[in-house]
DNA sequence: GGAGTCATATCGAATAATTCGAAAGGATCG
DNA sequence: CGATCCTTTCGAATTATTCGATATGACTCC
């Protein structure tokens, strides 16, 4: 429990190792020779272990001095990895930074900007909270998070528009509702079972689970629930296309022909809590979503 | 590259969240209350962060102090691993165990045993040479290696009866040698291509590569290779029973029926290089492959 | 509100650890 | 052999840490 060998006297072995000498390592390490000396003598006896034999007038690592060379380098590069995450903690990044996320956003597209996120800033802890509808203003009101997206802008926050997705009716294949073999209008939809994603808010229930009123309405309270009650049959939704491209392609979903249209654009929108006084981790995350979301419409609208 | 925060620092850091205040840290380091708001004041000051507050007359973690706290306790167990490393050389323990194992030797047996042995000495490096015919003799002779798996004892060397491994002529299925429809002697064999494994052995190729001389020989340098090779119809091959347990299964490769029986036991030894001079680590290594051998073998028995 | 308790901060003196410079001892090279 | 390079050792100087005492602030109980 108690270090007996300090930083130090790890950082003078392994200088020796890598200067190649004692003399060379007290340069490197700014000292004078007989303090290295006296540092990997002092770790010597301490761990009652020979780490270098004099060979001639060159000091050569034992076998054990290799495992304990490798392993206190890394110990040291671990120590310099900590103070650097504190520098950046110092410099005012956010130690953690909290997302809500509508559900109806692409989870691979945020992945990708996590990924991206956590190359220039490793030490934020990312805590995500995928919410739904009602879910993500409470959120915002609350400050609970630093940053959503969300599918409106509340009352006095500020947001960008982030991109607006296409979102379809659809059914299995084998619902009634591709029975019919004609246009739909919304009456016909009303007669069947809706599966709408559970509103995540724990105060305020919004009741614009679906632009309209079905029959029957069944909530559940995930994504991956919802998805696969519907392709079961259970049930038509309103789905984001890019929601629902697997079960699309391979058939398990197909868009309800609705008359005027059977798609719908839902706007996304990125809101940054405390605007311009947010932190260098926020603004940082913000870019990312943004460069993000441009790359991928981009693409999208070459392929 | 030089550690401005040392481990005492850290420690200090980490005791202070877990024992629940500096005063009670101070108790559980063996220090007083004032070298531990010594230490802790140090390291805010070079860290230019506050990491406690003090809230009523209760120390409590900044947020920024949680993330410094859970990474500078993995640090200390990383440095505490380390030394506890180094007791173990210190105690005589090797850095590192070499093994020259016969390919014959059943590799998931071995690497069982790698993983029982690395429970007990994790700091222990493994090298395994995986060896065929005169390549383990050599390295024995040479003292390479610390213990070995071998056919044979070489002269000088004492060793202990591992297991013996049933091995069959084997061919695929389609090989003229099973389209005869009768028992065969060595002389049908000495009519077709075998697939042998090269010898290791830089030195003294010893050629007792078959037990019998066939028309023609193909050796390759490793084992996947050679049963590749066998399973194309290429040739036929000797091999233990072990080795191909799954293309026997699969059907891929099939017993050639020979006239005297068509299994020989190839024995396998267990041989300690320095024998009861060995250290700890080989010792160690020795016993599990021992135990390792005989449960397996029990369980095959009642199996 | 005041006395008592608990917890941290601060200060100067005491102590311990590290560093330095100088000198000594080997090993290698020309 | 002398010159050079490198490590070790030693005592003195320096620096860092620890200690004990005391100050300060917050909560508790009466």
């Amino acid at each position: 429990m108690t270090p007996k060998i300090s930083l130090e006297q790890w950082r003078a072995l392994v200088t020796v190792v890598e200067a190649g000498g004692y003399a060379q390592a007290a340069e490197a390490l700014h000292k004078t020779q007989s303090s290295v000396s006296y540092l990997v003598g002092k770790l010597e006896s301490l761990l009652e272990l020979k780490v270098f034999e004099i060979e001639g007038r060159k000091a050569r690592l034992t076998a054990n001095g290799q495992v304990l060379y490798r392993r206190a380098k890394a110990l040291l590069e671990e120590s310099e990895r900590l103070e650097s995450a504190a520098g950046t903690l110092a410099a005012g990044w956010e130690p953690e930074l909290r997302l809500a996320v509508e559900i109806v956003f692409p989870t691979w597209m945020l992945l990708n900007a996590f990924a991206r996120f956590s190359e220039q800033a490793p030490q934020t802890r990312l805590q995500l909270y995928e919410t739904v509808l009602g879910g993500t203003d409470e959120a915002l009101l609350q400050h609970r998070v630093h940053l959503a997206i969300n599918g409106h802008i509340p009352q006095g926050f500020t947001g960008t528009t982030l991109l607006s997705m296409p979102a379809l009716a659809v059914a299995s294949p084998q619902h009634p509702l591709h029975q019919l073999g004609r246009e739909l209008g919304y009456d016909d939809l009303r007669q069947h079972r809706q599966i709408v994603i559970r509103d995540t808010a724990q105060q305020s229930p919004r009741d614009s689970g679906g632009w309209m009123r079905a029959e029957q309405r069944w909530t559940v309270s995930n994504k991956a629930t919802a998805i696969t009650a519907v392709c079961r049959g259970l049930g038509f939704a309103w789905y984001p296309q890019d929601m629902i491209r697997a079960e699309l392609l391979s058939g398990a979903l197909k868009p309800l022909p609705i008359r005027e249209g059977a798609d719908r654009q839902v706007p996304l929108f990125l809101i940054v809590t405390d605007g311009d006084a947010a932190g260098p981790g926020t603004q940082l995350m913000a870019q990312i979503l943004r460069e993000e979301v441009s790359e991928q419409c981009r693409r999208a609208g070459h392929g």
